[in-house]
DNA sequence: TTTTGCCATGTAATTACCTAA
DNA sequence: ATTAGGTAATTACATGGCAAA
């Protein structure tokens, strides 16, 4: 309420924010070391390094079968001209003087082994990666990373299915919407029709006397007058929804609802 | 069709097989070359090595203030309890041999940079790349991997875009589905309501002249034929999807109808 | 015909930040 | 207060497809 308390809080966010930026600070150097600690010659390591060695002079051994998706045409742009003269002419004298390898694409097996692991749990507790660490010959790092990525990949994949699905069921309910409209088009002409009967009946009831009963039929060119758009509204009053709880059709549309909420 | 067909068209297809393996092997030979031509010292690679260690060494420099998205308290698994023991107690003998630097995090100002031209374009031409890669002093190898991710990235988030905009316009058509059927439910209702009014018009009208062909006037009957599925088709019209967006503000105008309610 | 440059996709690794134990 | 594990974003590389030269 008073200044006092606002001054008192603003030096208090200070205070909690100061703290957490050296909290920050001292945990990015730690890990940064960590991570330089660990990088390079893991005790398992050397056997992994080798065989990835390998596994990049070969890869053709882990060429996987992937199913292309059906190339839809784009139109595409026309690709420039490839260059008279490539830019990328420096001089060879590119000195390997960095071991520079990257550790990259894990065997089949290891891969495989990761996937029934993450079909187990998506989550990685300790052990569960120690072991599997030492299982593969990798890095327990390594397996954390790919735990990591794993669930990303997942998510995406998981996104994308729950995005065709939802379209389905949006064309089904688009097209159930459609044949409602026509029903009722179709029911509010009946309902019109049965009306200009009754006034019709109610007119011959009244003049007992005077009838001429065979004129009385209701002709179907009913049929043909404008459908009549909006002649009155059902929902206005909050009873519509309760009202469809009796109907059996009703649980079909609810059950459809609750699959996509 | 005779089996001499069915020999020659193996025989082309294991060609073609072959000659697409070879044609990928020589592509990875060249790849690997023309990597490690461009890969260290480009000219003015220098500037951007010192930047980015820079960058390295005080991180906090490009803290840049992540909106937070608001935290949904979802069901924690309790964590595990952190070990006693840390495993990663490899001897700290590690020597720095290889000066491995890793060149990451690209500078804020190089990544507006490539943000303002990716708005303009998400494809990118060998001119811009190396236009870019000259103002930004990056590697044009690197300008080329930044769009390819972000191009992938920008994939990702309109996927997800889309599927929120899907996502509320199914709502709002089950939401006017829902409408739709408690309206049928009432028009049936009054359509039932109707004809038991024309039945007993009609009884009062047969009592005085006994001759009125009455049943066959309304076709009431074919609204208690099983009523929903299939009653009628729907997409003879095609109007139905314009329809979709019209607003269900009926005016009130049953007054005519109050009789029968 | 092969070669070559670009692209889409998948994967590995890293950074920053957050949270529970 | 510290730390391991998590998410999200980012950087980089690998691979195969496609079209142009």
């Amino acid at each position: 309420m008073s200044s006092q308390h606002e001054t008192i809080l603003k030096i208090v966010i200070k205070k909690v924010r100061q703290t957490k930026n050296i909290n920050l600070q001292s945990k990015r150097e730690r890990r940064r070391r960590f991570r330089e600690r660990t990088r390079n010659m893991n005790n398992q390591n050397v056997n992994d390094h080798n065989l990835l060695i390998i596994s990049q002079m070969y890869p053709s051994v882990y060429t996987s079968s992937v199913p292309q998706q059906a190339g839809e045409s784009k139109p595409v742009r026309p690709r420039r001209r490839r260059k008279s003269k490539s830019v990328a002419a420096t001089e060879g004298g590119g000195d390997g003087s960095n071991g520079w390898f990257r550790k990259r694409k894990l065997s089949d097996e290891q891969v495989r082994f990761l996937e029934m692991s993450f079909g187990d749990e998506h989550k990685l507790e300790s052990e569960r990666k120690d072991r599997l660490a030492s299982e593969l010959g990798l890095d327990p790092r390594q397996v954390a990373v790919w735990f990591q990525n794993r669930r990303a990949r997942w998510k995406n994949k998981s996104l994308e299915d729950e995005y065709t699905k939802l379209k389905n069921a949006h064309e089904n309910v688009v097209v159930e919407k459609c044949r409602l409209d026509s029903e009722v088009l179709h029911l509010k002409e009946q309902l019109h029709d049965a009306e200009r009967e009754i006034q019709r009946l109610a007119q011959r009831v009244e003049g007992v006397s005077s009838n001429s009963p065979i004129s009385s039929c209701v002709s179907i060119e009913a049929n043909q007058t404008t459908p009549f758009f909006g002649d009155y509204e059902i929902g206005d009053d909050g009873d519509g929804y309760e009202n469809l709880l009796y109907s059996p059709d009703y649980i079909d549309g609810l059950e459809w609802m609750s699959q996509f909420m």
